[in-house]
RNA sequence: GCGCCCAUAGCUCAGCCGGAUAGAGCAUCGGACUUCUAAUCCGACGGUCGGGGGUUCGAAUCCCUCUGGGCGCGCCA
């Protein structure tokens, strides 16, 4: 199974070096989509004028020595534009159908962290972590297909000085009322009453302080309750990993407490071999490039002048702990983008300490704020906060709203609402580059059409019920292909750059580049399903060949779906 | 004050390793159901790509500048 574009590109490579030299043969041949072909090649131009020959020319002696399956024709300035074969398209189709892969190649094997999700259990948790969590899990889906090595780490806001009035709440309340509180997802309610006592009672805040003391100094009486908190905030949490689907496990937390007996030894060791140094009482590294008011270098702070470390130490044992235990080739840190100019400086100073070698790629995945729809920053506010789990009810029940007419019984209905639901908001917070700000919407996440989950979800319940009327098994379908129509052929062409997408979510982590393929390739099929009858179709050849096109795009959508976290229900 | 990000159709967004008349969805308007699920499809309307300058055969894309937003800038994480 070969990927078209790969195969252009080879072959105006080959073309290259043989009309100007073997210098020639690593060029980039600028292969691109066409609006006049199947793909165009832009090398011509950009190599005109290196070579002291006309744009036009050039192209004409690409076109005379290239040999690709299919036809070349130069038009413009120096476009070669490149239509493939019918028949070879319907080939590499055939060969795709027979791939368990569907073309996707299998890449040399790395170990890749990624890290997501991470709520902090001292914060409210809000939609915006729903976000990182959904963008995170489609990674590690994607890493994993093309068969790297991930571990997930969920870095866990687990640790700090926010436990001493967390955990002398809970006392307040007794163990099971915090607890049961805590787990049903009230974590807002229970934060937002332990910092109202923290600010409005000394007796309180004095109590609270002297438990984030003797929680630094993991006594035990304290580590068991703060085990206590932690396990009751984990089951919620769980509850919304579960409830979207997300692959994230217990054993994937993480979280800063994991690192607190670090901290003491990753500034030793960086003020001994002068990495960083003493400023005002706070040691800190200053990486070189960052400066700050007044020109002045930016500090890292890895120890406050009270002694006590914030996260930036923890950061940097993490990303130690990362390369040298872990053995991580590739770090992905999916988090919010306010967080960049931090995640630069934890770059820059692990590089200089010598943890983060060149050769380990680490990549800030930065997630776009969650605006409300006034446009403007979302925050829970007293009174007003959204709870995630409500959330998710809320889109499963529109979701049931939809499908409520339909003659399926009362579980397949839950099954298709469940499926539905989570994929509109999955999908919604994957569609969009993940970098810009995301204007949170329930009636535009949820809608059923247009470029959403759903719509893609329906694509596939459609090529499922034609297989059921017909009595015929996708699994079992072999074409042959044979491409009469032009939605046939506009079908298969989508079909087969399924690989090149998925290969290049992996590369620049963007999974909405997934998302937008699979929209054209569902729209590729509904054209293709309203031309192109199947099962009534003319001949018993149309209508193999029609039953295979259907069955690689089923295959295709249910992947890249699954790619992305977002079930297929059988039916809608 | 310094740094980073953003500005594309009425709305929400793609495109940004420079390439042909700038794309999609929603909305609006007009068509298509005795037909494999019409939750669909086809068509129309709609943009000085924030302004200006530069590089280039060619700029939404690269550089400079201005305007307007957002975020961050030493003891929260």
């Amino acid at each position: 199974m070969t990927d078209p574009q790969l195969v252009l590109a080879e072959g105006v490579q080959r073309a290259l070096a043989a009309a100007f030299g073997p210098e020639y043969a690593a060029e980039d041949p600028l292969i691109r989509p066409s609006q006049f072909a199947d793909y165009q090649a832009n090398v011509a131009m950009s190599l005109a004028r290196r070579l002291g020959r006309a744009p036009r020319e050039v192209a004409q002696v690409i076109a005379d020595h290239i040999d690709i399956p299919g036809t070349v024709q130069i038009s413009g300035p120096g476009f070669v534009n490149l239509t493939l074969a019918d028949g070879w398209l319907a080939a590499q189709a055939a060969e795709q159908l027979a791939d368990e892969r569907l073309g996707v190649a299998t890449e040399a094997q790395q170990t890749v962290v990624i890290d997501y999700s991470a709520p902090n259990a001292a914060k409210e948790m809000h939609v915006g972590h729903l976000r990182t969590t959904v963008v995170g899990d489609a990674l590690v889906r994607v890493q994993e297909h093309l068969g790297h090595h991930v571990i997930r780490q969920n870095h866990l806001g687990d640790w700090g000085t926010p436990f001493g009035m967390l955990i002398e709440h809970l006392l307040d309340m007794g163990e099971e009322a915090a607890v049961a509180q805590l787990s049903a997802g009230e974590g807002n309610v229970y934060y937002q009453a332990a910092r109202a006592k923290f600010d409005g009672d000394p007796d309180f805040s004095k109590r609270a302080k002297a438990r984030v003391v003797t929680l630094q100094a993991e006594d035990p009486e304290t580590m068991r309750l703060w085990h206590i908190f932690m396990n009751a905030t984990i089951r919620y949490f769980n509850k919304v990993y579960t409830q979207l689907g997300v692959t994230l496990r217990d054993e994937d937390i993480a979280g800063e407490s994991r690192y607190n007996a670090m901290l003491g030894q990753v500034c030793d060791d960086l003020q001994k071999r002068g990495i960083a140094v003493l400023s005002d009482g706070a040691l800190c590294v200053f990486p070189p490039g960052f400066t700050g008011r007044e020109n002045l270098p930016l500090p890292f702070m890895i120890r406050k002048s009270d002694g006590g470390y914030g996260y930036a130490t923890t950061d940097l044992a993490t990303i130690r702990h990362r390369v040298q235990d872990l053995k991580a080739d590739r770090i992905t840190y999916v988090i919010g983008a306010t967080q960049a100019l931090h995640m630069q400086m934890l770059f820059a100073s692990a590089r200089l300490a010598g943890w983060l070698p060149d050769e380990v790629r680490a990549e800030h995945v930065q997630i776009g704020s969650v605006l409300g729809s006034d446009g403007k920053m979302f925050k829970t506010r007293a009174g007003k906060s959204i709870k995630l789990l409500e959330l998710l009810e809320e889109g499963e029940a529109r979701a049931a709203a939809v499908v409520a007419d339909r003659a399926y019984d009362e579980a397949t209905r839950a099954e298709i609402a469940h499926a539905v639901g989570m994929g509109a908001i999955k999908y919604a917070d994957l569609s969009v580059s993940h970098d810009s700000e995301y204007v949170f919407d329930f009636d535009r996440m949820l809608a059923l059409t247009g470029n959403t989950g759903p719509y893609l979800q329906y694509a596939t319940a459609r090529i499922r019920s034609i297989f059921r009327r017909g009595e015929y098994d996708p699994a079992e379908t072999r074409g042959p292909i044979l491409l009469g129509h032009p939605a046939e052929r506009a079908l298969a062409l989508q079909l087969l750059g399924f690989g090149a997408v998925v290969s290049e979510v992996g590369a620049a982590s963007a999974p909405h580049r997934l998302c937008a393929y699979l929209f054209d390739t569902a729209s590729a099929f509904t054209t293709f399903y309203d031309n192109c009858p199947v099962l009534k179709a003319g001949s018993e050849e149309d209508r193999q060949s029609r039953l295979a096109l259907a069955a690689l795009t089923l295959r295709v959508l249910t992947q890249g779906l699954d790619l992305l976290g977002i079930e297929v229900p059988e039916r809608m």
